[in-house]
DNA sequence: ATATGCGTTGAACGCTGTTCAAGGGGACAT
DNA sequence: ATGTCCCCTTGAACAGCGTTCAACGCATAT
């Protein structure tokens, strides 16, 4: 019976982890409603917190999905991509790109700070931050072989914050609405820039 | 008559964005409650929509004050700034920072994305935009001459939103927790990497 | 003094996430 | 086959939210 219970939640879960990222994917987190989400999964509202802490805990797990494959298609983008280390890094940034741009409302659900309670940012959230930011330091390495690693550690966060901020105004249609395109260009700009790649021109490729 | 209530509305008016910007400085614009507004301003809950459209219309008066404070600090600072125009970029991003970092909460109601209502964004909201835009884009025109307008406005764009992002996440303890030396530290890094004041070396100063 | 008009009010509405007493159903003992 | 028990699921109930609008009261005009 208890095996039975087990197999029960833990379709119920899966049901409800569907449900919500489809929601989150067309609407947005904040759109999430409690009873809306227990009667499209056939359950009592109750049952939800029978599998998530909270609502907050359901938008983590969310995220822990779409972390899961973000991490996926930065990895096989890089894994394609050639051997020069700025390009490398411009390929990442073209592939964080490319997975913002496609789920805008998955993506921000990711830096919603709703992790406002203290430590209640997940082992894994950290985790999986760690392995962009060490595809991001690989490159790096490779620019700056004499680099101590803390130095590398901070032009790893510098060039993901530079890049995540570009995405972040560029996708907000209420400052730029940037055409895609041209979040590309400033990407590349940006990066050809710091590395050192294009001392000179103002614009890029 | 008509000028008295038109007074007495003034003066609510100005309490309730006294007591919303304080509630928003120090818990944030998502703690702002409709009935802890009016009881400590003295009124009834219906007082509040006799004076803004909504509780986003109020934040969004909160935003007013705040644009028009960091766009004087941002003012003063490059006011007082040397002639270089790399380090006017500095000084720039500079003061900003110590803006969102003093009034971090204030800082980020800025950007809360609220705005979904299609043209919901204010006249005076895009306009402190090209006033802050256009302070970056002065000292960018002394570096490059020659370039076009709509250039210099993408790398005014691309400037201002990978310093933000920085800023943005670098404030956030849950990805780093970086100490603002740190968070100065990585925007002159980067700034003086794109405006190639600095093509060699790794660590800035 | 009475009537009129308008600004102010706060109880009420519809919504939210969350809880927990009550009911239901499978497993075991008799 | 029946009774007992226990745990899991349920959804009505709760506390709180932003927002509204019929009713009230006050200041002015008659």
């Amino acid at each position: 019976m208890a095996r039975d219970t087990e197999k029960r939640r833990a379709e119920l879960r899966d049901r409800l982890l569907d449900i919500a990222e489809r929601e989150v994917r067309n609407n947005g987190a904040a759109s999430l409603r409690a009873r809306a989400l227990a009667s499209e999964a056939g359950c009592a509202v109750g049952a939800i917190y029978n599998v998530f802490d909270d609502m907050t805990g359901l938008v983590l797990a969310v995220n822990g999905r779409t972390f899961g494959r973000l991490g996926e298609t930065v990895t096989n983008a890089v894994a394609k991509a050639g051997p020069d280390p700025t390009e490398q890094l411009i390929t990442i940034a073209r592939s964080y790109l490319a997975f913002a741009s496609t789920d805008p409302n998955l993506w921000r659900a990711l830096f919603v700070a709703d992790m406002s309670t203290d430590s209640a940012v997940p082992a894994w959230y950290l985790q999986e931050l760690q392995r962009l930011f060490a595809m991001i330091a690989a490159p790096l390495t490779k620019l700056h072989p004499d680099a101590p690693p803390d130095e590398i550690d901070l032009m790893t966060r510098t060039l993901f914050s530079s890049v995540h901020g570009i995405i972040l105004l560029g996708l907000e249609r209420r400052i730029s609405g940037v055409p895609e395109a041209k979040i590309e260009e400033m990407i590349g700009f940006l990066l050809r820039r710091v590395t050192g790649a294009d001392k000179g021109r103002v614009s890029g490729d």
